[in-house]
DNA sequence: TCGGCATATATGGATTAGCATATATATAAG
DNA sequence: CTTATATATATGCTAATCCATATATGCCGA
């Protein structure tokens, strides 16, 4: 993926925040972006869509649930960036938001 | 400037090039960046104003001239997400054609 | 069947490029 | 000094394309 590409996808806040969130939290499924969020339930299943088609993130079905993670292949200096993009971006709303989710799924 | 926004104007290959062309010699003027890329002058004209009015770029105009620069005002965290990019991205092609560049304004 | 997730379609809005042209500065001629 | 011209840069306008969202619906596993 070119680098261009990368910053287009980072280039919006659902997809950053995704992006940003999953990395802290190692791996989130679907519905619990979907309350850290506070989005609609297609839009965010569509931006994990494009970012897992663009090779920047991976998905694992567990049961009911889908779970993302970073892309184990993703290049050093493409992990260096996000790594970087975290340092400028505050996630407190979202966590707050996760934290008080209800019965999130388990593993 | 949200972080998003840095990462929508770095999401196209004319303004990336262009920011880290001018990181990389401090200062270039419209037709050197015209020659670098190998672009139209009103293309490279438009992506330096948006990069200006985003507080990304600033200019100086030196008699016919036009210097872009990055703006000394840019944070720390935006000022390495641009030092990773740089490391992710060749510009050998681009410095090439600036180099063969005749008449280079001096100063 | 139900909950969790993906996708199709339609739509409005944003982005981009190209062409022509306007503005600004420098230089030369009269 | 004024006028004319050339060079460098910016901008109006338009057409084409791309993007994000909402709504509705399909698929899959328990």
């Amino acid at each position: 993926m070119p680098l261009a590409q990368l910053f287009k996808l980072l280039s919006d806040d659902t997809r950053l925040h995704s992006v940003l969130l999953i990395k802290q939290h190692q791996e989130l499924c679907v519905c619990e972006l979907t309350e850290a969020l506070a989005i609609s339930q297609p839009k965010i299943s569509r931006h994990l869509a494009q970012l897992r088609q663009s090779g920047l993130l991976q998905d694992r079905r567990r049961g009911q649930w889908v779970f993302y993670r970073l892309a184990d292949e993703l290049s050093d200096d493409y992990q260096q960036i996000i790594e970087q993009a975290a340092k400028a971006v505050d996630l407190t709303e979202c966590n707050q938001r996760l934290g008080n989710m209800q019965d999130r799924p388990c593993c």
